[in-house]
DNA sequence: AGATTATGTCAACAAGGCTGACATAAATTT
DNA sequence: AAATTTATGTCAGCCTTGTTGACATAATCT
């Protein structure tokens, strides 16, 4: 029962990927979907006992990356709406983990901080994904990552390339790459 | 404004990642965050015009993938419940997307396949995910879609590495391979 | 016959998206 | 200086898609 495997039934079900669609990558989209999902079940697990949900990540996540950022960076980054922001940023404020500042240049802006809380918060998050990484890249040869870290540059909208750019704490990547 | 670019700051700020944290890999789990949301945000566009969501998408994908699988395969497969299943699978056999047929052996089950509209639908979201990764693949070498692929399949927990390698269409691809 | 299994369905709830409207303070423009 | 625009916050309410638990039916297995 809900045996997932074994199932190849009528060949004439298939989808018939050479005639009707020009080759569509079902592996790969699959794959991508798959791995996507175990991803983000580690920190979604930690979330889920503090009363907090994927939203509550991205957000702590993003801070840490840019210590500073404003709220309407913040939105631009997610891509999401003022509300769907606020709603779980207060609770982040609410529970100690990130802090606001009036903008030094201009005062109607709030920086976002993560509290040594949030950051405590975000670095466990992270941790699991980025040992997930590692194994993941751990039987290919060194230079993959980089294979990698192109393929996935290349999925994202050009809009937002520079965007992923910036985030990176990258230094300027000579003829070799990462440590 | 809202210009998501040049903020570096105070370098105080930054998480310190030699010390606190062994070696977070912050700059592929961002990458992998963007990849996903712009690799799924075609397809999103699409069914948004049918009153669908990424859920349907799901569904139509498994059950063109594997025509004739069952409720529970599926639910296994999506790893979501009974009833957010039940919800958007009738309605896309309510709109004739999706048929069930009484399984032949074990007649309490429902084999799901796709009608012909339910593959056009399921090969026209899938068309600009293939799009987007060949893309992504194709200033990188010949050989490095199977690092990519081996990347993305070591990303998934153990415990689905099977589902995922039965999903494939794969040609048993000589020496190589998994354990 | 009785238990288990596969599926369907109902009610109710929660998270996290969304919209539109409106308020305030600060900055910018006229 | 006044008017406008901008950055943020907040309110009310909606939708999708996830959740749980309970219960019904038919088919299969013991």
């Amino acid at each position: 029962m809900a045996d997932t495997s074994a199932r190849r039934i009528d060949p004439a079900e298939e989808p018939a990927p050479s005639s009707e669609a020009p080759e569509i990558d079902f592996d790969l989209i699959e794959l991508f979907f798959f791995a996507y999902r175990d991803f983000t079940s580690d920190p979604d697990h930690m979330l889920d006992e503090l009363g907090f949900g994927r939203a509550h990540h991205r957000i702590l996540h993003f801070i840490n990356r840019r210590p500073g950022l404003t709220v309407a960076e913040l939105l631009d980054v997610l891509q999401i709406t003022k509300q769907s922001l606020a709603r779980v940023l207060k609770q982040l404020i609410d529970t100690g983990h990130v802090m606001q500042v009036q903008g030094p240049r201009d005062r109607r802006q709030r920086e976002l901080h993560l509290t040594a809380k949030g950051r405590a918060l975000a670095l466990a998050l992270a941790a699991p994904q980025s040992r997930r990484i590692s194994r993941a890249l751990a039987d290919l040869k060194p230079e993959d990552r980089s294979t990698v870290e192109h393929f996935l540059k290349e999925m994202v909208n050009r809009e937002f390339r520079q965007q992923v750019d910036n985030l990176g704490h990258h230094e300027p990547e000579s003829a070799e790459e990462r440590s």
